[in-house]
DNA sequence: CATAAATTTGCATAGCTATGCAAGCAATCT
DNA sequence: AGATTGCTTGCATAGCTATGCAAATTTATG
């Protein structure tokens, strides 16, 4: 026979162990002023009545409820995204909050779903690969729930933003590629209304410019199908790319598949590929994508830290963080003389490849 | 200036309106008593204030959430998962209910994780990749909170399960392997202590013994690069095997990606090679993999349907549900003759493959 | 129009915990 | 011993919404 006693309250605790409801609350706070003697009492009356604080109500009284809302697109179609989900998961976890998860497409309306979370009175929202409404940038300001935003620039000056920086990513795979001796550039676009590509773009762009180059632009619709057709459209081209730069790993990916298998190409022989994020994938034989990495593991600290702490102290602004990212040279890009793969190129240090997993 | 009213309450909604706290609780509650012209008054005074009912307060008072507590492992290591949880999440999100997730490693114990689920009252839990020691199924029990297994068998009968028949599956890769004549099989498993990994291997040891015939096991740890050192080992036995059935599409990339890159070995000429899953990657024309699809929508459905229903009715009895896989025909593996590549074979019927994307 | 029936409304309270405050207590000091 | 000081403790209440119940109002019925 199951006893079937169902969630104990406090009051049953407390009138177990013969003292005040009070004295079991503040058992369970730490740090809250009470006799080692009767927290022990309070602790083994709860333990018998299988008694556990219910985060709900003291939610409602603390006005915190611990939790932060954590929006994602892409997480089937970009293996960066489980990475990042996976990492912001696990630090808030260990940091005592809780997460509560609304996935989305890449072009859902944040403003139906962002009232949801309030409704939870999450303490924070984080946002990655999705962006915010400027109504609701205000809606959350006005509320005082901090936002911050990964990898997506930043609407307006209400949310962080932590991104990697693109812009001078797109350069180093211009710079790279020219090294190398290319001469015909394309890059292969995610969409036309996301800040990650569009800066990839623009980096990449500008870096040619100044030598009087300019690339053929694909969309590749930030997926390894249509990088694939893509990359198809490309070679059809009177004048086709030796050089290939991604908006992404996955696009890039698709790339290299669409020239090895569809086009009879050799890579970097014949066409050389470059993307972005250096997702595992990246570094599988089959495929040693040359990438700029971004430097998931510090971003994450550093929003997570952020957004923590904006919480805490609501003092704070919010604030605004571009991370360089490294080039990982691996072999899906012809080198330029003296350089040889394996090797990770930053602005700061070189180094040989040596990431710890 | 930031007016900064932050969080309005019923209360004050209810004085604006000029009606009692009670009036505009009802107006937010579909199918509540209230005529349509007060809850037009309420509205427009909610409205005024920026008022959002409190989903807080509300769990309290009705000891519903409306969340549910997701735990999955595997998000970064093998892309099924991430398929899975976009699929319960937005299931969930349709039908109401948020999600509240915690991301484990696959050998990280749950006993410490559940009860920080149980604290925040979750109505339901389900568990992917992960299992569920019997005294918290019996916790869960006694709280009265539904769990659900998602790929995992059932532990005991306290929690729902939902999986794929993976003795079947595993007999459905042995029997295409010996229709085509192969004469080595081996098998990389995923762990030796998941029931997927071993009931995968028992269909395919099973079939094969029917006949004689006994597999090689090498370990592959659930991941690429653990699969890709286990088919180097296969290929350096005496007897090295022409057909490799792989606990998961993950790992079968990685043994197709050791065969080709690093053992010369063509496929499937050379070796044949099958996987579990069916995930996108397995479509990709660099893989084109031979493997048993698990319906994943399908079984998704179910669980959440199952979820939910013990959720409404704590008369139910929890249930276990096996559904049966289908072996989808690419080019990684020999075609016996008779059977071309691209084709679907379920245990009711087979059909060309056209997966709605 | 009177009465019955149906609908709408407000009152009062439950749901569970945290915490300011004053009172109780023991230990320390003079 | 009496006065201070510093911990502990319980009381009472806040935090916000939902809901049973009785009262009030509207609508339907004869």
């Amino acid at each position: 026979m199951a006893e079937r006693k169902v969630n104990a309250t406090s009051t049953q605790v407390a009138k177990l162990a013969g003292v005040s409801q009070s004295a079991v609350s503040r058992a369970f706070t730490p740090g809250a002023s009470i006799a080692e003697s009767t927290r022990r009492k309070v602790l083994q009356a709860a333990r018998k009545l299988g008694y556990q604080p219910n985060a709900i109500a003291r939610s409602l009284s603390t006005k915190r409820s611990k939790m932060i809302g954590i929006v994602i697109a892409n997480v089937t179609t970009n293996p960066f995204y489980p990475e990042v989900l996976d990492a912001l998961s696990r630090q808030f976890q260990q940091r005592g909050q809780r997460v509560m998860l609304f996935v989305v497409t890449r072009d859902q309306n944040l403003d139906d779903i962002l009232p949801q979370l309030l409704e939870y009175r999450v303490d924070g929202i984080l946002l990655t690969a999705a962006t915010l409404s400027s109504a609701m940038a205000h809606e959350c300001a006005r509320l005082g729930v901090p936002v911050t935003l990964f990898n997506r620039s930043v609407p307006d000056a209400h949310a962080s933003s932590f991104c990697c920086d693109n812009i001078e990513g797109g350069r180093m795979a211009a710079r790279l590629f020219m090294k190398s001796g290319h001469h015909q550039f394309a890059f292969v676009a995610g969409s036309h209304d996301t800040s990650t590509s569009l800066e990839r773009e623009r980096g990449f762009r500008e870096e040619l410019k100044q030598h009087g180059l300019e690339p053929f632009i694909e969309m590749g619709k930030f997926s390894y199908q249509g990088a694939f057709e893509a990359a198809r459209r490309l070679m059809q081209l009177p004048k086709s790319p030796d050089a290939v730069f991604c908006a992404n790993d996955i696009m890039a990916i698709g790339v290299l598949d669409a020239l090895r298998h569809a086009e009879q190409k050799k890579v970097p022989e014949d066409v050389s590929v470059i993307g972005f994020d250096d997702i595992p994938m990246a570094a599988w034989p089959s495929y040693n994508l040359t990438t700029i990495r971004q430097p998931i593991e510090r971003m994450i600290d550093s929003a997570v830290n952020d957004l923590l702490d904006r919480i805490n102290q609501d003092t704070m602004y919010p604030k605004q963080e571009l991370v360089p990212g490294d080039l990982v040279v691996r072999s899906s890009a012809k080198l330029p003389s003296g350089l040889s793969s394996g090797w990770v190129i930053s602005t700061s240090e070189n180094r040989p490849e040596n990431r710890n997993v």
